[in-house]
DNA sequence: GAATAATAGGGTGTTTTTCCTTTAAGACCT
DNA sequence: AGGTCTTAAAGGAAAAACACCCTATTATTC
């Protein structure tokens, strides 16, 4: 049996070079070279001996992140196998990921032994899932995942976006050019979606859902 | 020459193995064993043999964080030395951990050579810092670290996380035991120390400045 | 004894929030 | 083509909360 080959995809240097490491003790894998980013890895495979059987790849990378990078992948070299590696624990985050076409999902405080199996699993059976994330996932089916993610309108998050600003509802209006009352409107609206009770409210729940970033 | 017995204190177990097998690798090191906290450290640590020459730790960890560890070993085992190793870049994560006592800061992003010349450096010179924090801590006095970072008081700290719910100034009030008119002036002394001019304005403050966690 | 910090009050204008109603435009249905 | 529904956009009025003045009492500290 010949070794598969596996491509590393993480911004970390010394966490790509250790896993690298991990991956090459392991007896039928072995590790073709790292990337950065995904724009790197995206040049790398144009040279057909680049192309490997399985990608570990990082989620959060600068350049070019995890989830285009296997969504690109998906397109071009739908045969190599993704498994996305992570601290994120979000749902949002692990969805998309497995969208994206990712074989597998693992969270960076799996052990060695997990790693081994999962890329074995993976050029066997084609998948693999902890525990832990089909558990997830199968909560987010239960709770009907396109309904309890509350959908925002595009007006209604560019206001949500100058709520969290020193703005005043009449400068808010000012800037969508609507009239201060019509604010009023989005506002109670949003009270109401969003179960708040005041503007801090607001502010609060679009920092937590990631509409604004700090 | 014997080979330096080193300790990785790391809760995500992929990166501790990893690096493990990383140190494995150098010729004068010798991973004695893992542990994923601080916690965890101390106790095996009334064991003499399991007594290290370094520990390689991360910041951040449940139960016992890089700090507080650091800063027990510096008390209890003047001998060891620390490197920290961690993501985070903030100028107060790395002065905490340099003034508890490590001999050195790598970011996890670090390449292989950089950590083998590291610990190399620490056993032979009793400390290493890459340029990076180098020039951080240089760019830290030259801005008189002391006044820069605005100090607030403890009550102000209490104030300011009750102003990022949606309770009202009335309310907060009574949860603080203190007059509303007291609770003007903490808000408009607030206003004027960190230069903003509504409450909005302090939830934004509080959260970039990490006064309350989501 | 003077300076400082924490606490608190009085008064006032502005902003936010709530409640209730209206108009105009599109979509849908038959 | 006419009737019905829905939605975005607004208005009036009033109460609640917020923000901004300026002053006063204590206790601590220097």
């Amino acid at each position: 049996m010949e070794a598969h080959n596996i491509v590393i995809v993480e911004d970390h240097m010394l966490l790509s070079q250790a896993i690298s490491s991990l991956v090459n003790s392991f007896d039928n894998f072995n590790v073709l070279y790292l990337c950065k980013h995904g724009k790197e890895l995206v040049t790398k495979l144009k040279t057909p001996k680049n192309i490997p059987a399985i990608v570990l790849m990082d989620v959060n990378m600068p350049i070019m992140n995890g989830i285009e990078t296997t969504e690109y992948l998906k397109k071009n070299y739908p045969d190599i196998k993704v498994i996305a590696l992570s601290v994120e624990e979000e749902e949002d985050t692990i969805i998309k990921m497995l969208k994206a076409g990712a074989k597998g999902y693992l969270l960076k405080d799996v052990e060695k032994s997990i790693l081994e199996e999962a890329l074995n699993e993976v050029i066997n059976n084609g998948y693999y899932h902890t525990k832990d994330i089909s558990n997830l996932l199968i909560n987010t089916l239960n709770e009907d995942y396109k309904d309890s993610k509350i959908q925002l309108k595009d007006r209604e998050i560019e206001f949500i976006k100058h709520v969290c600003t020193e703005l005043t509802y009449k400068e808010i209006a000012d800037k969508m050019f609507l009239s201060p009352k019509t604010i009023d409107g989005y506002r109670d609206a949003l009270f109401f979606k969003l179960q708040v009770k005041n503007r801090i409210g607001l502010v609060i729940y679009a920092i937590k859902n990631k509409i604004i970033k700090l």
